[in-house]
DNA sequence: AATTGGCAATCAAACAAAAAGAGTGCTAAC
DNA sequence: GTTAGCACTCTTTTTGTTTGATTGCCAATT
């Protein structure tokens, strides 16, 4: 199962040439564009070995070779050659992050924005709910009869407005007294901080119980998965690709996932906590759409960890640009918060 | 130019019949299916007099009619019947609206969901800001030495975060003072009447000036055309139609509007106030995609506009169901709306 | 034992020609 | 005004042929 150098070398040309070009690998084009001191014949046992072992695949008896999602996952880990950015590149990011922005959202915009550009794939962020981030503000004031608005600010900036039920009995002061206490109780508080108290409150506050309740599903809520904060950018470039471009189930399929905030920020929260640059090939999850690769990188400014990042796209992605655009926009963004702070 | 009712009659069918099927359709499937008693040599030429007035197109000499944009325009207006809801869609909207809504976002999206399933198309929405609403919360605070966050509720819980620019010389107590001025004096005004009141804020709060234009800019962008309200629902469905399969220049245009929510804000807010159903067909519109059609409607409850909803598909759109049920949802969003507050 | 040149076999893709089919427009008759 | 009939047009489908790329295998070579 061990492949020898040779093999190794003939697989990335293999999939480097498929990358780009789309087209099966054939040995002759091998023995032209990489390997000109050998004969097309030793480049074609070769193959079928590695056909054998299963990175290989043809489509039909007289076709060239195509990469297996095994072979894609060799390649990343340990083929690929890794490429960094052209100095026009950085320049491009940097720019992208001098814009104004307006509130944390926009940052992730941006970020996205850029990073969809550069490698003209589909991408897609979330900023981080760090547990560790403290409630600044957060209120409550009747809006229905039976409903009241919940308002959380947090340290990055980000609001929640939920409504939370209430009996209709209770009166505008009770409320504003529920809003106060819950104040009292929460600001300054980590949001990890809370999630872990659990069930303490339901002793201490008996009188608004439901309520604290409520408040804590909040923030609970938004901790683990913040859907509305997924940011998406380039959702048609996938068209660009001539593997979608006359398949419209595998569009139809990539889009239902793509657009689906829900699943964006499934795929985006999973075990992504220590790991920088997470590559996920293949439809092995549920969520992924079938065929298609995920490239992620989660990225931290003073150690916090800010945010997820990633692009979306066919398997037969570009990785050594994706990874390349990835890092350059993580250090980019990196420098620029813990500098602006 | 008058066109006779015969000619209308057959107008309608090809229409309708091109609607369901996509193909062009002939006169002799035009006898077949609607007008037994009469021979396809004649319906030839009231098809050759619709052609002439500029209703229908052929592709080839030797292929059947298909109806031009000025056609799908009568048809509309006053060609198509007008197709209630069935009992069991009707069922649908209710329940779809039965889920418990945790905020007035909530709404929409469930508003548009139903939409976009009932109907096979993409569809989208946006909440109304009207400009009666009125200013129920608004706070100032700082956030960066020299970012204040911005925080606005209105009646009907739409919350705005926003920063304001201020200046680092600023010391907390300002700009605390400066969020309790603009409260009192925002609070309970109508977005309208704030907007009206423009410039004269100048010389009353001198000390904080810019920052009460910064407020007010906030208020009428947010009245004028709020992006981040826009919803959207069932992007991908337009590949269920035949004549995007195998364009993907038309998805890829398709898209680039579809998912840009500036565009779709700036079509959702064109000259709906009084119209209630509102159908722009064709690429008239530089923010439309080529060969789409939108359909619209604008709900209000107890008089005040609560929204505009909408369908994009292919010019070949079921525009009778399409209208039945921005209506039927209409009229169900409203009665719940109007009940419950 | 690895490598190579040579060669038949395989298969998709491109091309061409032919046949089938759908639909029209026109005309002469009703 | 309506209709049956028919020639004509143009697309679609079918069928057959050619071309070209590529492989796998084998025997000769290093």
């Amino acid at each position: 199962m061990k492949l020898s150098e040779r093999k190794k070398k003939i697989l990335q040309y293999v999939v480097d040439d498929y990358i780009s070009t789309a087209q099966p690998v054939s040995s002759k084009s091998i023995t032209e564009k990489y390997m000109q001191g050998i004969s097309s014949a030793t480049v074609r046992s070769e193959l079928a070995g590695l056909e054998e072992l299963g990175y290989l695949n043809q489509l039909h008896t007289s076709s060239g070779r195509v990469p297996s999602i095994e072979a894609y996952k060799l390649y990343v880990t340990e083929l690929m050659d890794k490429g960094g950015l052209t100095r026009k590149e950085v320049g491009e990011i940097k720019k992208a992050f001098n814009v104004h922005a307006d509130n944390l959202e926009t940052v992730v915009q941006n970020a996205v924005k850029i990073i969809s550009e550069l490698t003209d794939y589909t991408s897609v962020g979330m900023a981080a709910h760090s547990k560790k981030e403290k409630i600044v503000k957060l209120d409550i004031f009747r809006y229905k009869p039976n409903q009241a608005l919940l308002l959380i600010v947090t340290e990055n900036t980000l609001i929640r407005d939920k409504f939370l039920d209430i009996p209709e009995a209770m009166t505008d002061e009770q409320v504003k007294e529920a809003g106060k206490l819950a104040s009292s109780y929460f600001t300054g508080k980590e949001l990890g901080e809370i999630i872990k108290l659990g069930k303490l409150v339901e002793e201490e506050f008996a009188g608004y119980r439901e309520i604290f309740n409520s408040v804590m599903n909040a923030i609970e809520e938004y901790v683990e998965k913040d859907k509305v904060g997924v940011v998406l950018e380039g959702e048609g470039k996938i068209l660009n690709h001539p593997e979608y471009n006359n398949d419209s189930e595998k569009v139809k399929n990539f889009l239902s996932v793509v657009t689906s905030k829900d699943k964006l920020a499934d795929l985006l929260s999973e075990e992504n906590d220590d790991i920088e640059i997470n590559i996920k090939i293949g439809g092995e999850d549920a969520d992924m759409p079938k065929d298609c690769s995920l490239v992620t990188a989660s990225y931290s400014a003073g150690g916090v960890n800010i945010g997820t990042y990633g692009v979306i796209g066919p398997l037969r992605m570009d990785y050594q640009k994706v990874v390349s655009v990835l890092e350059g926009v993580g250090k980019i963004l990196e420098d620029i918060l813990t500098n602006k702070k």
